[in-house]
DNA sequence: TTGACATCCACACAGATGTGTGGTATGGTT
DNA sequence: AACCATACCACACATCTGTGTGGATGTCAA
């Protein structure tokens, strides 16, 4: 495991301010920037600042690039993903090629094809297939599914029902994850698929 | 809904080229960059492609900073939470007061207290608690927990298990969510309590 | 006491950078 | 024909920006 070295205490105001920055303007600053926001009259000052936190590991710079500050560890998006359930001791498991997930790579509309939205899940109608009430949906909007593929469909023009699709004698229909509903054979129009489940075990503003 | 104006085959590849340095640097190129890596000769070019772009919608510029490329709409890392099923038509509703899920907000280090790491299930055991097999558990490390709580445990000093904590008699044990399981009263310790379930229905590198 | 490190400063300089001015050419709409 | 948007170009200019040089002061461990 990798461990950091502990910044002081105006290293972190400059660790902050750049995160800062970063988050409000997806930009980060320049050196200038750090230097007034701080009260620096040098740019040398940041330099040095900029200099010991690399060294330290917490960010990373590339030299003659304007705004080149990119934040490491501590400030990272992504979550270490362990082996697997049961697969031996995990917090010794593989430091080395550890994986790690990254939620902008799996949901961003950066990567995915398409737009994406989220419904949050009301009823019980899917909870054989472990769609919980209460559950975030991820759906990428497209209009054509396959059978087999749970879906986001709209029903008379007002009401959205997430189920999966199938099929029987070139007729689609809608199809529940719960013996106590019955299949759904109305008319309907397929607004999304399914690409993902985020469930939240901790009240979270949303 | 807001439209967008459609871009020509040419503005989409200056915008492609913003988004891929974006996410690939996470640092906005200058003029010059993109007037380099698209094969233009002159800064005038690239700036007559950014007005035409923010013009129609897909970018903010800030006025005589370098790299102030913001890009808007299609590229955003927050997906859009629409209203509830069933809640009416969802791609119409309330554009402005949209919620947005933010996956830093809700998983990140930053906000969550200590630290967080992630576990791939393996089986049924907790599929009547919709947790099935191939999810990926998010685990917030602590020692203790409360009954009722799932949990991250460690079995034997090599085996970890995601069960509900439970007690009877002042005496604490792990319960499955699902009939085919039986209690388990070993000796465990507490790796750490889940907060949030991740499941992707699509093919995603992890 | 020597050295490493943290925390500041002033000033200079080359090159990066956004912007402004003024073009040319094409194609579609009115 | 007039007009507009698109799609390029060259060149100049003020300022922004990272970097380099050369300090100063204080703390703390060796």
């Amino acid at each position: 495991m990798k461990l950091l070295v502990k910044v002081t205490p105006k290293q972190q105001k400059v660790l902050d301010f750049i995160q800062d920055r970063i988050s409000k303007d997806n930009l980060p600053p320049t050196i200038r920037e750090i230097a007034a926001a701080l009260g620096f009259s040098s740019t040398g000052t940041v330099r040095d600042y900029l200099n010991a936190l690399e060294k330290k590991g917490y960010l990373k710079r590339s030299s003659n690039k304007s705004r080149a500050i990119e934040l490491l560890q501590g400030s990272s998006d992504k979550i270490r993903l362990l082996s697997s359930i049961p697969a031996g001791k995990p917090n010794e498991a593989h430091e080395d090629t550890d994986n790690y997930l990254d939620f902008e790579q799996m949901f961003s509309k950066k990567s995915a094809k398409g737009e994406v939205f989220a419904l949050k899940v009301k009823g019980d109608s899917m909870c054989d297939a472990g769609i919980m009430d209460g559950d975030i949906a991820i759906i990428r909007k497209q209009l054509t599914a396959d059978p087999g593929d749970v879906i986001a469909a709209l029903l008379d023009y007002n009401e959205v029902t997430l189920k999966r699709l199938n099929r029987k004698d070139s007729k689609f229909f809608l199809e529940p994850a719960n013996k106590k509903y019955q299949p759904i054979h109305k008319d309907f129009s397929i607004l999304g698929k399914l690409i993902a489940i985020v469930r939240s075990y901790e009240p979270v503003r949303i």
